[in-house]
DNA sequence: CTGCTTTACGTTACGGTATAACACTTATTT
DNA sequence: AAATAAGTGTTATACCGTAACGTAAAGCAG
């Protein structure tokens, strides 16, 4: 599904939302977190913090791990990206305006993560949590497997 | 809800269903293998791989990661048990013989896992997939919060 | 604008999670 | 009994993440 796209416009979308949405809340978009924030852009693929690492490490010089934590520690606070449990990687937010219990389609095959919003799945963990009498407070849901476009291909 | 019941009774019953899946499948429950599985069926918190390392470590000398990994692919590989990967820990499975795309509601107060078996979650969530055409492997949900106890302890 | 407070960055060091690779032993098969 | 396969022991290392401390820069009060 992301296989072929404009992906110049996705990227320059989603840095001008995050932008007003750091503007709007008040909280800084710094070079750094901006430079993780693209990086994790580049793609559809979830990345690893150790490759953002050593991307920035090439083009600026080395540095530490706490600088990457960092950034994405306030990215992901403020919605802009999520965190893949599954593959302990990161990957950008489709939707960083709305919520936030969504699904990932992850292909084992091309790597790539869509997010998905599926008010039926959420209505039914809803129920499961309630059901239980459970407060639910984040939620995970990864789908792994292939996607359409891997699955068609000789 | 897995806070007051006959824990000794969920052990025993598990390690004679892993015992009988075990012959049925012609696979071998070894002494390292059980000493795993029953350590991870102590209680009903999620355990971590090291801490399992401590403990058989504890009993029988030092040992060394592998060890614990090779029994732990083990048992998730016959569906035993279930690795969380919101925690990085492994839980015993309460339902070895059926399916295995179930929901775990985490409880960050006391630290217990639930396994649930919701249908229609299943149903929700094979949709999302048929509807993005794509092929659902492996599915992942977690839900962590607070369970009904802790919910309502002072 | 000056000092104060808060927020972000730099660095060191370490702890937690997991696996590759190879040697050795025990079980199973022929 | 020999050959094969499955399981174990061990070393070493790679990958993932954070605590703790100091420095620099941004925002704010007087």
């Amino acid at each position: 599904m992301f296989h072929r796209h404009d992906h110049d416009k996705c990227i320059n979308t989603a840095l001008q939302n995050a932008e007003d949405i750091c503007a709007q809340k008040g909280v800084r978009l710094t070079e750094q977190r901006k430079q993780v924030f693209e990086y994790i852009w580049e793609s559809h693929k979830p990345v690893k913090a150790y490759e953002i690492l050593e991307k920035i490490a090439g083009e600026t010089g080395k540095i530490q791990p706490p600088i990457v934590y960092r950034a994405l520690d306030f990215l992901m606070e403020n919605g802009l990206i999520h965190r893949i449990d599954s593959l302990n990687a990161f990957t950008g937010c489709l939707d960083p305006q709305s919520n936030h219990d969504t699904v990932f389609l992850i292909c084992t095959t091309c790597g790539n993560a869509d997010e998905y919003m599926s008010s039926e799945i959420k209505l039914a963990v809803s129920k499961a949590a309630n059901s239980n009498n459970f407060a639910a407070e984040r939620t995970t849901i990864e789908i792994s497997g292939q996607c359409e476009i891997c699955k068609n291909s000789p």
